[in-house]
DNA sequence: TTTGTTGCAAAACGTTTGCAGCCTC
DNA sequence: GAGGCTGCAAACGTTTTGCAACAAA
């Protein structure tokens, strides 16, 4: 959950995981680690495997394959905002987020409250060991309220 | 977001969305709001198409599209805790949730706080009007902190 | 050289859809 | 009786898996 990281050390962790775990440092790990943390935002695997066919071309199996290790390691979040398909952002650089999610379109904006990151932040787990959290509100936005 | 409703009036709720949207009162949709109403927590499709077989024999179909009509009229919530399925809950009857998600076994533990509900009513929305909200805490419970 | 990785195609999975027969209204 | 509903089977879109060629260690 913490801030103020350097790229570099976000790189050292997953090279860490990799060692750790006697897995490979390919290049084709390393584009995605950097495309992620390059870029503000969510993406789905799709527009991850679109937007890296310009720099370094991976495959989709390969962006699923390694966006499951980012997620294993805490690198990466994975969104569940509705059934269809899940979106995927950084876990560092950022403070964990809030979003209000439209009921009827999907549209989805993030936010951050002051009061609400605190009193989560308070909240004490025994036999659990909080790694994120992801808080979604759900609704009806000003487009759809209008219809 | 309210609670103290009777069954009657959780009925009454349905009755009218279904007559507003022309739609028909069939004993299989009441079949389904009465299993999801009379038995807390949240449940797969699967489980509520499997629970229905010993009363009242309705297809996955049905179940799926009905629960896409309680969801759009606000008295089921649909959560996404993971990628494969989703689970369903009734909307009233509980304060809107927490939980607490385990990245490694995918297990869930509601959990109520009123520091965080509080935090989370007081914020005020402009351009959005909020039917409920959902907190995710994901991390590590104690059983796979073990292993 | 060994063993993990890639990328393709095919499978798997939960969910939705088309349609014929059925049931509310 | 008209039109919405059910349930089956088939389709759908996202994600995973099997496998042969390949590359990191």
């Amino acid at each position: 959950m913490a801030d103020k990281i350097s790229y570099e050390q976000i790189e050292e962790k997953f090279t860490n995981y990799l060692c750790k775990k006697k897995q490979r440092k390919t290049p084709e790990r390393y584009a995605l680690l950097d495309y992620i943390y390059n870029n503000e935002g969510y993406f789905s695997a799709e527009q991850i495997h679109a937007a890296l066919q310009e720099t370094y071309r991976v495959s989709l199996t390969t962006v699923y394959n390694t966006l499951n290790m980012l997620i294993d390691c805490n690198l990466v979040i994975r969104h569940n905002f509705d059934k269809q398909k899940a979106f995927f952002e950084r876990a560092f650089y950022e403070t964990p987020h809030s979003y209000f999610v439209c009921c009827k379109c999907g549209a989805v904006k993030a936010f951050t409250d002051k009061q609400i990151r605190m009193s989560i932040k308070q909240k004490n787990f025994t036999n659990f060991k909080p790694s994120h959290w992801l808080l979604y509100i759900y609704g009806e936005c000003k487009k759809c309220k209008k219809k």
